[in-house]
DNA sequence: ATATAATGTCAAGTTAACTTTGCATTTCGC
DNA sequence: GCGAAATGCAAAGTTAACTTGACATTATAT
Protein backbone atom coordinates (compact mmCIF):
# COMPACT_ATOMS: atom_id res chain seq x y z
CA UNK A 1 0.00 0.00 0.00
CA UNK A 2 1.03 3.89 -0.94
CA UNK A 3 1.99 5.56 1.99
CA UNK A 4 2.70 9.25 2.95
CA UNK A 5 5.28 8.51 5.72
CA UNK A 6 7.91 9.00 4.59
CA UNK A 7 7.36 12.29 3.13
CA UNK A 8 5.93 13.01 6.84
CA UNK A 9 8.91 11.21 8.35
CA UNK A 10 10.94 13.79 6.20
CA UNK A 11 9.26 16.39 6.71
CA UNK A 12 9.74 16.20 10.95
CA UNK A 13 13.04 15.08 10.31
CA UNK A 14 12.96 12.25 11.54
CA UNK A 15 15.28 8.37 10.95
CA UNK A 16 13.15 5.99 10.07
CA UNK A 17 14.72 4.04 13.77
CA UNK A 18 12.92 7.39 15.70
CA UNK A 19 9.85 6.95 13.91
CA UNK A 20 9.95 3.38 14.95
CA UNK A 21 11.04 4.35 18.52
CA UNK A 22 7.83 6.39 18.85
CA UNK A 23 5.22 4.50 17.48
CA UNK A 24 6.65 1.15 19.27
CA UNK A 25 7.83 -0.87 16.37
CA UNK A 26 11.82 -1.76 14.69
CA UNK A 27 13.20 0.40 12.22
CA UNK A 28 12.54 -2.44 9.95
CA UNK A 29 8.72 -2.12 9.85
CA UNK A 30 9.00 1.78 9.14
CA UNK A 31 11.20 0.88 6.51
CA UNK A 32 8.90 -2.22 5.29
CA UNK A 33 5.82 0.26 5.70
CA UNK A 34 7.50 2.76 3.09
CA UNK A 35 8.38 0.42 0.57
CA UNK A 36 5.09 -0.85 0.69
CA UNK A 37 6.12 -3.98 1.19
CA UNK A 38 3.19 -5.47 3.58
CA UNK A 39 -0.03 -2.78 5.24
CA UNK A 40 0.60 -1.96 8.45
CA UNK A 41 -1.63 -2.89 11.64
CA UNK A 42 -4.81 -0.52 12.33
CA UNK A 43 -3.10 0.25 15.68
CA UNK A 44 0.11 1.31 14.36
CA UNK A 45 -1.71 3.00 10.94
CA UNK A 46 -3.25 5.01 14.01
CA UNK A 47 -0.30 5.64 15.93
CA UNK A 48 2.03 7.10 12.94
CA UNK A 49 -1.02 9.21 11.57
CA UNK A 50 -1.72 10.79 15.37
CA UNK A 51 1.71 11.25 15.83
CA UNK A 52 2.06 13.86 12.39
CA UNK A 53 -1.57 15.24 13.95
CA UNK A 54 -3.41 13.70 10.82
CA UNK A 55 -6.27 10.89 10.08
CA UNK A 56 -5.61 7.37 8.86
CA UNK A 57 -7.03 8.19 5.59
CA UNK A 58 -4.31 11.28 5.40
CA UNK A 59 -1.46 9.07 5.28
CA UNK A 60 -2.43 5.79 3.64
CA UNK A 61 -3.91 5.89 0.34
CA UNK A 62 -6.53 3.37 0.02
CA UNK A 63 -7.18 4.47 -3.64
CA UNK A 64 -6.51 1.13 -4.74
CA UNK A 65 -9.34 -0.41 -3.06
CA UNK A 66 -11.47 1.38 -5.11
CA UNK A 67 -11.82 -0.43 -7.61
CA UNK A 68 -14.12 -3.28 -7.21
CA UNK B 1 -10.54 -3.07 20.52
CA UNK B 2 -13.97 -1.00 21.32
CA UNK B 3 -15.81 -0.43 17.77
CA UNK B 4 -19.48 1.01 16.52
CA UNK B 5 -19.56 -1.92 13.69
CA UNK B 6 -22.73 -3.69 15.35
CA UNK B 7 -24.28 -0.19 16.28
CA UNK B 8 -24.44 0.62 12.48
CA UNK B 9 -25.24 -2.88 10.91
CA UNK B 10 -28.37 -3.02 13.43
CA UNK B 11 -29.08 0.98 11.76
CA UNK B 12 -28.37 -0.32 8.19
CA UNK B 13 -30.35 -3.37 9.02
CA UNK B 14 -27.64 -5.75 8.38
CA UNK B 15 -26.73 -9.57 9.16
CA UNK B 16 -23.18 -10.22 10.21
CA UNK B 17 -23.26 -12.67 7.37
CA UNK B 18 -24.79 -9.44 4.83
CA UNK B 19 -21.74 -6.91 6.31
CA UNK B 20 -19.21 -10.20 5.93
CA UNK B 21 -19.84 -10.27 2.47
CA UNK B 22 -19.96 -6.81 1.73
CA UNK B 23 -16.68 -6.34 2.95
CA UNK B 24 -15.02 -9.61 1.99
CA UNK B 25 -14.65 -11.53 5.45
CA UNK B 26 -16.78 -14.45 6.85
CA UNK B 27 -19.68 -13.91 9.48
CA UNK B 28 -17.05 -15.03 12.67
CA UNK B 29 -15.09 -12.30 11.28
CA UNK B 30 -17.68 -10.04 12.07
CA UNK B 31 -18.50 -11.33 15.21
CA UNK B 32 -15.40 -11.38 16.20
CA UNK B 33 -14.64 -7.86 15.78
CA UNK B 34 -18.02 -6.23 17.12
CA UNK B 35 -17.01 -8.68 20.22
CA UNK B 36 -13.45 -7.16 20.39
CA UNK B 37 -12.04 -10.75 20.24
CA UNK B 38 -9.20 -8.91 17.87
CA UNK B 39 -8.48 -5.75 15.91
CA UNK B 40 -9.48 -5.49 12.54
CA UNK B 41 -6.78 -5.40 9.64
CA UNK B 42 -6.05 -1.60 8.04
CA UNK B 43 -8.15 -2.70 4.29
CA UNK B 44 -10.90 -4.59 6.39
CA UNK B 45 -11.36 -1.34 8.45
CA UNK B 46 -11.85 1.14 5.86
CA UNK B 47 -14.23 -1.16 4.20
CA UNK B 48 -16.50 -1.38 7.15
CA UNK B 49 -15.83 2.68 7.93
CA UNK B 50 -16.57 3.36 4.28
CA UNK B 51 -19.48 0.92 3.91
CA UNK B 52 -20.81 3.14 6.33
CA UNK B 53 -19.89 6.12 5.04
CA UNK B 54 -17.66 7.17 8.14
CA UNK B 55 -14.24 7.74 8.92
CA UNK B 56 -12.08 5.05 10.12
CA UNK B 57 -11.40 7.17 13.29
CA UNK B 58 -15.23 7.41 13.50
CA UNK B 59 -16.29 3.67 13.88
CA UNK B 60 -13.06 2.61 15.27
CA UNK B 61 -12.56 3.43 19.35
CA UNK B 62 -8.27 4.25 19.37
CA UNK B 63 -9.17 5.66 23.10
CA UNK B 64 -7.79 2.90 24.46
CA UNK B 65 -4.22 3.74 22.76
CA UNK B 66 -4.13 7.22 24.37
CA UNK B 67 -2.86 6.80 27.51
CA UNK B 68 0.81 6.17 27.26
C1' DA C 1 38.84 10.59 2.54
C1' DT C 2 37.02 8.35 6.15
C1' DA C 3 34.05 7.60 9.86
C1' DT C 4 29.30 7.56 11.25
C1' DA C 5 24.43 7.69 10.47
C1' DA C 6 20.80 6.20 7.68
C1' DT C 7 18.73 3.06 4.79
C1' DG C 8 17.82 -1.47 2.00
C1' DT C 9 17.40 -6.22 2.40
C1' DC C 10 17.11 -11.00 3.68
C1' DA C 11 16.32 -15.24 6.51
C1' DA C 12 14.08 -17.25 10.36
C1' DG C 13 10.94 -16.91 14.03
C1' DT C 14 6.56 -15.29 16.59
C1' DT C 15 2.02 -13.67 16.83
C1' DA C 16 -2.43 -12.07 15.53
C1' DA C 17 -5.89 -11.63 11.74
C1' DC C 18 -8.78 -14.38 9.22
C1' DT C 19 -10.83 -18.96 7.36
C1' DT C 20 -13.25 -23.27 7.70
C1' DT C 21 -16.10 -26.38 10.00
C1' DG C 22 -19.26 -27.42 13.19
C1' DC C 23 -22.35 -27.13 16.96
C1' DA C 24 -25.03 -24.68 20.54
C1' DT C 25 -27.93 -20.86 21.81
C1' DT C 26 -30.74 -16.89 21.07
C1' DT C 27 -33.92 -14.13 18.44
C1' DC C 28 -38.07 -13.57 15.58
C1' DG C 29 -41.81 -14.18 12.23
C1' DC C 30 -45.85 -16.82 11.68
C1' DG D 1 -44.93 -22.87 20.08
C1' DC D 2 -42.30 -23.95 16.23
C1' DG D 3 -39.05 -23.51 12.54
C1' DA D 4 -35.80 -20.63 10.48
C1' DA D 5 -32.56 -17.02 10.73
C1' DA D 6 -29.13 -14.84 13.37
C1' DT D 7 -25.62 -15.02 16.62
C1' DG D 8 -21.94 -16.98 20.00
C1' DC D 9 -18.25 -19.85 20.40
C1' DA D 10 -14.25 -22.89 19.74
C1' DA D 11 -10.55 -25.78 17.59
C1' DA D 12 -7.31 -26.13 13.87
C1' DG D 13 -5.18 -24.25 9.93
C1' DT D 14 -3.20 -20.38 6.85
C1' DT D 15 -1.24 -16.06 6.09
C1' DA D 16 0.56 -11.56 6.82
C1' DA D 17 2.35 -8.20 10.27
C1' DC D 18 6.15 -7.60 13.02
C1' DT D 19 10.78 -8.95 15.44
C1' DT D 20 15.61 -10.12 15.72
C1' DG D 21 19.97 -10.22 13.89
C1' DA D 22 23.08 -9.55 10.52
C1' DC D 23 25.31 -7.59 6.52
C1' DA D 24 25.65 -4.44 2.52
C1' DT D 25 24.98 0.03 0.42
C1' DT D 26 24.16 5.02 0.39
C1' DA D 27 24.27 9.53 2.31
C1' DT D 28 26.30 13.06 5.33
C1' DA D 29 29.45 15.52 8.00
C1' DT D 30 33.94 16.70 9.45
Amino acid sequence: MKTRIAELRKQHKLSQEELGLIVGVTRQTITSLERGKYTASLVLAYKIARHFGLTIEEVFDFSELEEL
